[in-house]
DNA sequence: AGAGCCATTGTTTTT
DNA sequence: CAATGGCTCT
């Protein structure tokens, strides 16, 4: 045990050991980038358990991710080799939604209670101004739902907003009809789960009372990220005596935007009295030059907790910050680099190129693929949020459920069987007089010989689709019970009608639903909760999860949100412009440009050994080419920290010398030719452009898709 | 029901 | 520029 506990604290510094063996009570930490603040919060977790014998079913950490959460999970079980099963360790949402379906009854909720997403909440409220009869355009769906989840996030129902004027009023209806119609369907959304389960546990003592003498510990990460309703969340768990240790860092700050309440940092001083407040100031992550440079960025922004991160390694090599001439030669550049790294001391994998918008990245794409650069792009679409996902699902969900109107919407025409707008809303507005679901409502007026022969066919065999397929379906593993839905109700045939890659893409999707069913039932959730209905939730809550293939070597490309919580030997951060970063909607208010600048600083101390800043003169941007001066941020850094590189009067194009991407022929092909090239393999040839070594080839490659490369980086087969 | 046309609009994203 | 959304026309 000795031992154990030495192998705890091993290698933690003064500040971080002070933090892990910190006496019960509250603590407030200040985990500057790179400081270890994971490697804090695990060990503390591991000191808790085993020094102040605390019990693993005693504890409550939080974070932000699924990801953050399973990563704590499995860096707990390996330090302290502990099962954290009985630990509460998830996010705001997956603890809440743990909550609440153990305590579904007092919540007013039915068993099998299902999450919308923001998709769904989003076509639910513009439902719900139309049947308010109120013109889209005064009252757009966007601004209402905005209004409906900044009401619930101040943890507000709609009688206790008070309105400003008459729209405020008009907002609180639409806020209200929507509130009534997730009761009748019996779902919830995102912000409910957190809502719900702050006002359950105001409401009913005994229940809060058990939770707070189940908790003795809590522990939040990236504190700075919460908003005012989880800010309360954690104040009801925590109660007047239990420990609670927040980490957190106010120069990291980016979700301002959507909520996220800095102050939360200085509220948690006051409200949890004699937090011991404890700065990780030592950085292990990025060179001497690149913490300079990112300290001397961050140290304009005022009102500042106060920090100043070090580091004890070497000063390491200068930024480099290239002024390109428009925004292919930025990408023409980095991809230069990027060769010349990679033929050096690193690997793709080591690189990463941060962006501060999406858009920014096709043209990057674009001159990455003519090299031959291989590349992953995190967060686009994800797997759950895929529109023939989401109708799958949303058949599942009405077997599960047939009082789930988001779902019924979604389905009722889709695959298409010939119910119209018409008899849609006849059946809209027979629930709305009658308050009822619109599975009940179609029921009523079927049953009343309200339609045509036509509709009512139509109808009645999307009834029998959903009955039959729930009795068939009862007793079969979820996997099989995917299947079936996928053929009984038309998608698998509505997709293979589709021509081209993307019903191909869509059908592949669909399949790989059925495998997602079965690995999940796989791992085993103990769940008293219906197979089906856990796999929902578990769709709603964990779209998240990025698979890696392991083996892969490809640099990555993400946005600076994105970056948070990662390192990369090498970082390139493109588009360093004003307009553009900051962006040009941040440019006039000083709140929102500070954040701005704080995400400039998170996204230099992503880099550990090369930090590269970029800037176009002229940018094509929404189709005019634009002029910007370099960012404002570029001047805050101080220049001895700096290699300034201007563009040469020519724009620089992939050379084809000796380097690790080298082409290993060079040769002309034609339309169907089967070609290989070095990272995607096998492919077809499409179509061809131009000819010689220029010539660009649009190739299919199988389970990757289609690229378009130049010639010169594909070998004929 | 689905293709095709016009107008609009351009952040950041997790759950 | 391009993606999206609403709308009309077949």
């Amino acid at each position: 045990m000795e031992n154990r506990i030495r192998m705890i604290l091993n290698s933690l510094n003064p500040a971080q050991l002070e933090a892990v063996r910190a006496p019960l009570g509250h603590q407030l930490i200040l985990a500057g980038a790179g400081s270890g603040k994971t490697r804090v919060l695990t060990h503390r977790i591991a000191w808790l358990i085993e020094v102040e014998k605390i019990s693993p079913f005693n504890l409550l950490a939080v974070t932000f991710t699924n990801k953050a959460a399973h990563q704590m999970r499995s860096r707990i079980e390996s330090l302290s080799h502990l099962s954290t099963k009985n630990m509460w360790i998830g996010t705001f949402h997956g603890l809440s939604h743990r909550f609440l379906r153990t305590h579904f009854a007092e919540a007013n909720l039915p068993q099998t209670f299902q999450i919308l997403d923001s998709d769904d909440q989003y076509r639910l409220v513009r439902r719900i101004i139309h049947s308010l009869n109120l013109e889209e355009d005064r009252f757009p769906p966007k601004d209402a739902q905005w209004f409906i989840n900044a009401q619930k996030e101040e943890g507000l129902s709609p009688h206790q907003v008070s309105p400003y004027d008459v729209r405020g009023q008009t907002l609180i209806n639409i806020y209200q009809t929507y509130q009534e119609t997730c009761q009748r369907a019996g779902v919830i959304d995102f912000t409910d789960l957190l809502l719900k389960t702050c006002q359950l546990l105001q409401s009913h003592a005994d229940i809060r009372a058990h939770y707070q003498e189940r908790f003795r510990c809590l522990l939040v990460d990236e504190f700075q990220d919460t908003n005012s309703i989880q800010y309360t969340w954690l104040k009801l768990f925590a109660g007047e005596r239990n420990s609670v240790m927040i980490v957190g860092d106010d120069d990291q700050s980016i979700y301002g935007w959507r909520g996220a309440k800095i102050e939360n940092i200085q509220r948690f001083s006051e409200d949890f009295a004699g937090a011991q407040v404890i700065r990780l100031e030592q950085n292990y992550r990025s060179s001497g030059t690149i913490l300079k440079a990112a300290n001397a960025l961050i140290s304009q922004n005022t009102g500042r907790l106060g920090k100043n991160l070090w580091t004890e390694g070497k000063e390491g090599d200068r930024l480099t910050i290239y002024a390109a001439f428009n925004e292919t030669d930025e990408a023409f550049y980095i991809a230069n680099r990027i060769r010349d790294l990679c033929g050096a001391d690193y690997h793709l994998r080591d690189i990463a190129i941060l962006y501060r918008s999406n858009a920014q990245s096709r043209v990057i794409e674009e001159a990455l693929m003519q090299f031959g650069i291989p590349y992953r792009i995190y967060g686009g679409l994800r797997y759950f949020d895929r529109a023939e996902i989401k109708d799958a699902l949303a058949y599942l969900r009405l077997i599960a459920n047939r009082a789930d109107d988001p779902a019924f919407e979604r389905i009722i025409n889709t695959p298409a069987r010939g119910i119209g707008d018409r008899t849609l809303i006849a059946i809209r507005e027979r629930a709305k007089a009658t308050a009822s679901t619109l599975w009940q409502a179609m029921q009523d007026l079927l049953a009343n010989k309200h339609f045509s022969a036509r509709s009512e066919t139509a109808l009645t065999s999307f009834v029998n689709l959903i009955t039959t397929l729930t009795e068939r379906t009862a007793g079969m593993p979820l996997h099989k019970q995917v299947e079936d839905m996928l053929s009984a109700s038309g998608l698998i045939d509505h997709y293979r009608k589709e021509k081209g890659e993307k019903g191909l893409t869509k059908l592949e999707n669909l399949e790989e639903l059925v495998n997602a069913a079965y690995q999940f039932t796989q791992e085993g959730v103990q769940d008293e909760l219906p197979p089906l209905a856990a796999f929902l939730a578990y769709a709603a809550l964990e779209s998240s999860d990025e698979k890696t293939e392991p083996n892969e070597d490809a640099l990555s490309m993400l946005t600076l949100h994105s970056a948070k919580g990662l390192e990369f030997p090498v970082v390139f951060l493109a588009g360093c412009e004003e307009e553009l970063f900051p962006h040009y909607l941040s440019i006039n208010d000083p709140k929102a440009l500070e954040e701005e600048r704080r995400l400039c600083y998170v996204g230099m101390t992503r880099a550990m050994r090369k930090l590269f800043l970029t800037y176009a003169e002229l940018r094509r941007l929404h189709g005019k080419e634009v002029y910007h001066r370099p960012s404002r941020f570029l001047h805050e850094i101080p220049p001895e920290l700096i290699d300034k590189v201007r563009f040469r009067t020519k724009v620089s194009r992939p050379v084809t010398s000796s380097h690790s991407y080298q082409p290993q022929a060079v040769g002309k092909f034609h339309i169907g030719q089967e070609v290989y090239h070095r990272v995607f393999g096998e492919g077809t040839v499409l179509e061809c452009e131009g000819d010689g070594e220029d010539m660009k080839v649009t190739v299919r490659f199988a389970g990757i898709g289609t690229k378009i490369l130049i010639a010169s980086y594909l070998t004929a087969k």
